[in-house]
DNA sequence: AGGATTGTGTCAGTAAGTGTCATAAAGTGT
DNA sequence: ACACTTTATGACACTTACTGACACAATCCT
């Protein structure tokens, strides 16, 4: 597999844990189930590990001593969670399921190397 | 065999499988069985997975923190699939399927690198 | 400690996807 | 035109995946 692709409408249940397509199953189980969620306008990005550390790098050659750019990382970071795929599950907290307004169905948006986690309704209103 | 090519009119059985015509068949296992399938306007195309891997390689340069840039990535990759000849069939899913408006019949047409899965009436009314 | 809240593992029922085979249809060579 | 080979289709049984529910574990809070 080469990536995260395609959209897929999967549930989450009582306890707030999202069940993970096969699809996607396969990948996280290979490289890690280790992940980084991180909320943006709107909906959730979910980073594989590595891809997390990836990104973190491009962010790193910012300077921690100038306003506007430590602005952006506190932005960054205070929005990101670590979390975990276990038993084919990935919990997401309440604050992030709150953020994005994630109820019992969610759609779930392959983006390569990322996937995106949307409210059904959200996503339909994106600009084409 | 150099390509996809030729008009093939197909069956799709009542699970979703598309019959790969024989000569097409041939191509995609000496190549690989991996596919990925991609919506576009009222049809799909399929890409043999190195096609598609250099078709991706062009959106390389778009910024993932840019929201339109996002948003163009996410159009992209939320309408692909990957999917696999098996048996000698291929599994359309249920999305795809209705995204393109496939029945029973389906006409397959080779575009050389990759093909394209129509559903004949709309094919019929495409511009000459 | 007790009780509530939150997180985790497992399982059974259902739905979706897959392999195989028999038959039907189409194509090939003589 | 005939027999023979290859290809396409539909049907069926089987496997895997998804969901919701339940039971238990861990944490937090008085």
């Amino acid at each position: 597999m080469n990536g995260f692709l395609g959209t897929y409408s999967v549930s989450i249940d009582d306890k707030g844990r999202l069940n993970v397509p096969a699809k996607f199953k396969g990948l996280l189980e290979r490289d890690s189930p280790q992940l980084v969620m991180c909320v943006m306008d709107g909906f959730l990005i979910v980073f594989p590990q590595r891809e997390w550390a990836a990104n973190e790098e491009k962010l790193y050659h910012l300077n921690a001593f100038d306003k506007s750019d430590r602005n952006r990382l506190r932005e960054f970071y205070a929005r990101a969670t670590e979390c975990e795929m276990k038993s084919g599950k990935i919990l997401i907290p309440a604050a992030q399921r709150e953020a994005a307004g994630l109820k019992k169905e969610v759609t779930l948006v392959g983006m390569s190397k990322t996937f995106e986690l949307w409210a059904p309704d959200r996503l339909e209103k994106t600009p084409k």
